[in-house]
DNA sequence: CGTCGACTTGAGTTAACTCAAATCATGTGG
DNA sequence: CCACATGATTTGAGTTAACTCAAGTCGACG
């Protein structure tokens, strides 16, 4: 596919007029990353914006210790490191491809000549700006509020309810990132997933996870997680 | 002071033409909050963003025991609510008045239909929204990858910052809100106070916090808090 | 002076961590 | 096709930071 219609396709830069389309696939910078490459580190200056093309990106926070805390996981379509276009010098985390990656990168003036340009753009940015500050609302909200049988339920309710509700649920990620999403470390995440097979509410095995007591799940998810 | 004059004031809102300052204050709703009083619960609707004019406003969640995290402490000039004009139906945190509080609420359509004639004013928007999205990265930092003395260091550096690197520092906010700030409880503050205390980091009579060792607390604050 | 809220301190509990080791799946080179 | 290296996951044992509950202190204000 050309790079014309990969930037139409982009949701962010839907309903803009060819000319501009055009104007952004001049100035886009191509490139492929390998799985465990660095797009950008939480020091480096922010002189643009990206967005993933193929492939997953994580974008994480190291404590001193080397723990990892994830941020976002994003997919195709998805612009990230934004934050620095229009706040900032730096950007404020890192991002690393998960597996080989197609991601697009646009300078930082383009974007805001172009945002100045086309209103409808400007609120396309702001929505996904808004979101994102609503899902570190409620990651912070589950971090300080609730305990990780908790926020593994609210997780896997998430997941459900991303595939129409199915209970039979399949990790996109391993085990070990989950509980780095989570704000846990692996054995933590193991051990709870091993109560929740005990108590009947999940079964797990491998990267699939079948829901059994939905309402049970909802529960925990909501009353802060006792198992 | 005039509605037309506060509503220029609104660092938000500089360099808007006159004729669009008129437009907003058209359609202003100027609101008084007694202290405590509530402005908004985290599922209302929203329908429009607000702005503290006097006062100070905290945004926060509950946890099921009840239990509260801070999100956001918003003083004079200072817009919130917006993410629910860009993004979504509800808000996504509760807002309470401090103390008593003049706050300006402008209907989301005209926000809206303001932004599309402004380009200025989205990218003032953008960045706002923009440097949330770096806060709450580090308070997700802080809360997943640090423990409580670790973020209290933090917070004292960075008050020390706000005033010009002095070590002389004054809460502006009970000990107890600033222990919900900080992802904690007043006796765990408290105990943390106590043991930086003991080994000459810091003096705390009250509401008074004197730095006695800026180089210590920062080693603290980045190395993930160890006392 | 008494009450109220804010703050501190003590004692006990616990969720989640670290460290260590065993298990399992996968894939590669011989 | 097998043996081993690699990475993911699980399990066990011990430790700890921070929590809950309870009690007491302190200061401001009516």
């Amino acid at each position: 596919m050309s790079i014309v219609h990969l930037i139409a396709d982009i949701p962010l830069f839907h309903g803009l007029p060819k000319e501009q389309i055009d104007d952004l696939a001049m100035i886009v910078t191509d490139q492929v990353f390998k799985k465990g490459e660095i797009i950008f580190s939480e020091s480096d200056e922010g002189t643009g914006f990206y967005v993933v093309i193929t492939g997953r990106v994580k974008i994480f926070k190291l404590s001193f210790e080397g723990k990892e805390q994830i941020l976002h996981i994003f997919g195709p379509g998805e612009p990230f490191g934004e934050t620095a276009v229009f706040a900032g010098e730096h950007f404020p985390a890192n991002a690393e491809a998960m597996e080989e990656s197609r991601i697009f990168f646009f300078p930082r003036e383009s974007l805001i000549a172009l945002i100045k340009k086309t209103p409808s753009l400007a609120l396309n940015m702001l929505a996904i700006l808004s979101r994102r500050l609503r899902r570190f609302a409620a990651l912070i909200d589950d971090l300080s509020l609730k305990e990780v049988p908790g926020r593994l339920a609210a997780y896997l309710l998430y997941l459900s309810e991303q595939h129409k509700g199915s209970t039979d649920l399949q990790l996109a990620i391993t085990k070990g990132q989950l509980a780095s999403l989570l704000g846990t470390i692996p054995e933590t995440l193991s051990r709870i997933l091993a109560k929740m097979t005990a108590q009947g509410l999940v079964v797990s095995e491998g990267p699939h996870i079948r829901i059994l007591d939905l309402e049970g799940l909802q529960v925990l998810a909501e009353s802060g997680g006792h198992l």
